[in-house]
DNA sequence: GATGAATGAGCTTTCATTCAT
DNA sequence: GATGAATGAAAGCTCATTCAT
């Protein structure tokens, strides 16, 4: 029972960071109101994170394990590579769509921490670019992508793309169908972009 | 005079700024320190600048005002929307490497800054979007790109891959072929991925 | 049975609070960790100690209490003065050797807290000194000192002497013969200096 | 004149830094106390300190200075060595009962600081030993002091009897007649301790 | 009695900004 | 215009102490 208590504390401190870090931005965050918003006294975030940069990396870390199983599962009910590509985008802007403040939270400061934590390294947010990278190599294994298609260059295009779509999406506050059309268009951009001749869809 | 050493100081006081938000990130960055790299005391900064805040937007509004002045006389040298998509990517790219730390700054401090500050509007940056927006626009009504194309997701789509790209080249130090190679990539990507049916390059 | 227990933790606790307090200083030692040293939760410490401060006054109290139980007892070998001043050199510096870490608790902290603890006075320290007092007043009366002697200053003046003597040793850890040679040096001289002119040994 | 206004600042920051460990002792004296007895923001001290360890380590430093600048005097007025070690004794207790707030500071801090300041050596701490030292050492080569004595353990002996006699007088604020008194019995019981047999004053 | 998770007051230190010179 | 010493609000973090279990 100790235990379920601890993670739930745990639980409710990150939650709260997120909350608190969408709103004002990392640096512009004080733990002060974590605290509050998790309800713990401030002291109390200290035994479960070193200090203020932990908690956003933990907020990372586990938020992008949950993403990366999440979008494993969803990318299992198909051995497509195009349809694979298709999924990962609607999946991509929908969890954005229902974890808005988490998206926030990624898509903001995750580039400064990934620059400026030393000791940091984003394990987890490269594993989730490979995930774009394998569909692409299983593409061009299936003679569908073209062979000449640059595999590190291609996912951080794609990423980079569906980032700052969910970015705009994020701070204009837009309703869903934008989302919804954005994920059809890219896609399709992306799959012709990328397709053989013969192969394009 | 005086209104020459005027705009020297001024221009110093920002030129440091991007050095030292480069190398330090915007929060973690001292005026003390700006101004030790500018060759100007502490107080002067405030002559030129209301605040630190103040110093950041000028960094992007006058940097961008150059990029965007750039772009433009570059894309001048033709009128083919297919040359023209080739030719921004080239010089986004190209820009990037020529101005390492402003790369870093505009990357790593935007997103930051046009979520978290208030008063701020990033007019600029809207403005070199829509540079981009304009050349699909062309290309629609000369029938070389799919008239299906949704301007807004374009032009954020493309715009989101070349800043991933560049903030890869940016963080790893990769030697500057990696860049021209890319932008082959994305070019011949995005061309295909817009084109109609005929008008596939 | 529980006595001997509750005895028993208490004393864990004391022995612990030393060797903590020896190597941190008492303002640098951590609760927590006399705690760990002592293997008892830290809420335990409660159950036998009002606070911090009620600690160190402990480990003085009873520290001193084994002291000068040992002392009287070694100096009732004698009753010639002269021999019994040779006597509390010796062995005061021997306690220091056998007890190190107690020494540099008591050498270090007694000061700083007879001085700022409120409430606390150093009775068993009182005592101590008064040991020496008590074999110079022997030694007037049996006409070997001088009868000018000032008691309050003499035994003020050994034990300070004795304490410095010893805080170098602690402090520099050099070899244990040093306290030896120390030990006659400095009963040489006090005998010396307080002797009556035929009572010069 | 900037250079006269720095030398006040920090002159009055070290000054009250003495007012205030004194009433508190170091680790019970606060930063905000010392800033607020100076009467500056207590910004300020930290453009003349690094830290509060640093106001301590100045306090010692300056203050022995000038003790030690006093006492180099003071010994300039005869070459005896036994009248020197009587102005010494008298000219330590004076300053102790002039400069009763740095006395209280010097001798309940100086021990702590010495053991577990990382980084201080206390030179001029030393070197005001040393003067002891030099004294017992003249008297040697004059034939009026003993062979046989140690240096070492006699200048820590003269040392610690004052500092003890010190330290007793300004926590019971007895009066000053007490010094002077205690001066005299300490001076005649060290001359006749360390005389040789033909050389006893 | 024993535990140790939780508390929150309180500290040192930093640094953007001001303003007398 | 230029300076940089001075300011003081503000925040991260620690740790003695409590108390429900």
């Amino acid at each position: 029972m100790s235990s379920i208590r601890q993670g739930d504390k745990r639980f409710r401190i990150l939650r709260a960071a997120v909350k608190v870090f969408a709103k004002n931005g990392f640096h512009n965050s004080r733990i002060s109101e974590i605290a509050r918003e998790a309800e713990v006294a401030s002291g109390t975030i200290y035994l479960y994170f070193r200090n203020k940069d932990d908690i956003l990396i933990n907020v990372f870390e586990e938020s992008l394990d949950d993403i990366i199983r999440d979008m494993e599962k969803e990318l299992g009910a198909t051995d497509d590579p195009r349809l694979r590509v298709k999924l990962f985008i609607r999946r991509h802007l929908k969890l954005m769509k229902e974890h808005r403040e988490l998206a926030e939270v990624l898509q903001v400061e995750l580039r400064q921490s990934y620059k400026f934590m030393k000791e940091y390294e984003p394990k987890h947010w490269i594993k989730y670019l490979n995930i774009i990278a394998r569909i692409f190599k299983e593409g061009q294994e299936k003679g569908l992508f073209r062979e000449d298609l640059s595999l590190g260059v291609t996912k951080r295009a794609l990423f980079g793309a569906l980032d700052e779509i969910a970015l705009h999406w994020v701070l204009t506050k837009k309703d869903e169908k934008y989302l919804d059309a954005a994920a059809e268009q890219l896609a399709r951009m992306v799959l012709e972009g990328v397709a053989t001749r013969n192969g394009s869809s």
